[in-house]
Formats: C-alpha cells, structure tokens, sequence
DNA sequence: GTTGACACCTGGACGC
DNA sequence: TGCGTCCAGGTGTCAA
C-alpha cells in the first residue's frame, strides 16, 4: 500500500515522463473516482500541460497551471505510462492520452483512490490534503510532536496514523517507528515523554528517508508506475513478520488488531 | 472536541 | 472444484 515513501517513488517516476505533456483526451471508467462529476473533469482537463507534480503527505498533485489535480492513491493506486494503442486492462480507471498519444493510466484494484480537481487558490493545497508536518521537516520536533499528545488518551499507533500530527506514516512504518522507539503502540499519546516524542521523531526521519532512498516498500500488489519496485521491504523489522524472532533481542514478534490495524510488536522491546 | 465503528472495494487465502 | 467467509487497510462520515 503507498505510503509515503511510495508516493515520492511514484512522483520522481512520474516527473520523467509526463513534465510538459499536454492532454488531448480524459476518459473515465470509474465515475466515482473524480471530483467534480465525470463530465466537467473531462472537460476541464482538455489542453491542459503538466507543468510539474508536487507531493503533500501521501497526496500527488499535478500542477496544471490554472488548476491543481489532487490525487490519492488510497491502498492499491498505481499510475502507468502507456501507449494509446495497448489494450485497457481491468482495473484502469481513469485514462488521461496526451497529445503525443501516450497514455497516463491510474490502475486500482480496490477503486478507493481519489482524484480532485480544483483551481488553484491560497492555501488551496493545505486546504485540501489537511497534512501535518512531514518527518524531516525541521519543525516537527519533539516539543511539536509532545503537544499534539499532551491530551490524547488514544494509543500512540493511532495517533501516528493520523495524517494531522504527522504527515506520510502508514500503517506499515508507523509498526516499524514504534519498534525502533522502543515505545509499545498500545501506551497512551499522553502518557509519552518528551524524550520518548524524540526517539519516535529520530526514527520517523530516518526509517521515512531510508525508505524513500529505496524506493519505497512493496508487499503484495503495490508496485509505482512502470513497475518500479520498493527494496526497502527487506529492511523491515517487525511488519509482516509475525512469528519470526526480534532482531534486538531474539523474542518472537508477535501480531495484534489495534482499531482494526494489523500491529507487529516485540513484547520484550515494546514493554507497556 | 474526542473516540470508536463502519463503509468503501476487490482479490487472495483458507476451510469445508 | 466450487462456494462462503475472512482479511488486507487509508480515509471520511457518523454516532456516542
């Protein structure tokens, strides 16, 4: 699934191929997808040049000029680049053709990603994807992240989830900041110290930049656009490795639901 | 304002 | 082999 890593992956890969390409023609399979409606989407993206893409959390967005289009991979979003000539395959939803009759296809299994577009306007951006700070942003020190919990009686794992607090962090690296932390996700946002906020903001900004480095992480169906594939999976300590033993200190990884989320914790290392 | 439950979706894994 | 059920999970919405 993309998270943040991902989505950088994908944008990088993507300001190769399509930076100055004008649209001839949007077909859309899926209406749900787009925002506004099917038909003012379509028509409001004819001629318009990709002037560059930009990245807010896990948001991509295409600056057009006049117009920004936000969109959000969700779980199983991928962009390909293809010509106008090969098949649409299952899953292609959203078929944008250039005028040089290549195609930027968005594929997504599940449908649940979502694309905006809007004009642009102050503040339009922050607006629209309500981020937090992202990890290696200066400001998002440990005095930052103890006031954002200061009244949080959710556990620590949900609250690095929400896009609000901390910018990019998915279910997959929030596992990983808390097993580097040493913090057990189930421990109360309020209960954290402030030294406890540092070492969860050491190991967001190093685990995100490794990540990122690498190209992000791949399980199972996520692969960015011409099938550029994450390295970083190899790296991970705890996620999806239930039942194998704890890199530090050798106790067997264990696996809980915490709201509904797969968690992967080391019950020694990640004491309550 | 905070928190938890649920819906949106489909493919794969699993049990019978 | 075929069918039914469960699971994966980011985000928005709604109710308590």
């Amino acid at each position: 699934m993309p998270e943040i890593a991902e989505v950088e992956t994908v944008r990088r890969t993507l300001r190769t191929q399509i930076i100055n390409k004008k649209i001839k023609k949007v077909t859309v399979l899926y209406e749900k997808m787009v925002t506004p409606n099917a038909e003012l989407f379509i028509k409001e993206l004819k001629n318009k040049v990709i002037i560059d893409i930009l990245r807010r959390g896990k948001w991509l967005i295409f600056d057009l000029g006049q117009d920004y289009l936000f969109s959000h991979l969700r779980m199983e979003g991928k962009f390909f680049l293809k010509d106008q000539q090969m098949p649409i395959v299952k899953h292609e939803h959203v078929i944008i053709t250039f005028t040089d009759n290549s195609e930027l296809r968005y594929h997504d299994t599940r449908k649940f990603g979502r694309m905006l577009l809007i004009p642009k306007s102050e503040n339009i951006i922050e607006t629209i994807t309500r981020q937090g700070l992202e990890p290696n942003d200066q400001n998002l020190t440990s005095k930052y992240l103890y006031a954002k919990l200061r009244n949080k009686s959710l556990a620590i794992k949900s609250i690095l989830l929400d896009q609000k607090i901390i910018s990019g962090l998915g279910n997959i690296y929030a596992n990983e900041v808390l097993y580097a932390s040493q913090i057990n996700p189930w421990r109360r946002g309020k209960d954290l110290t402030l030294k406890e906020c540092q070492r969860i903001i050491d190991a967001s900004n190093q685990i995100i930049a490794q990540a990122i480095e690498l190209g992000g992480t791949t399980i199972k169906s996520y692969t960015s656009s011409l099938g550029v594939t994450g390295q970083f999976q190899q790296y991970l300590q705890v996620h999806q490795r239930e039942k194998t033993n704890c890199p530090n200190c050798g106790s067997v990884i264990l696996r809980a639901k915490l709201n509904g989320r797969s968690t992967y914790y080391c019950p020694k290392c990640q004491k309550k």
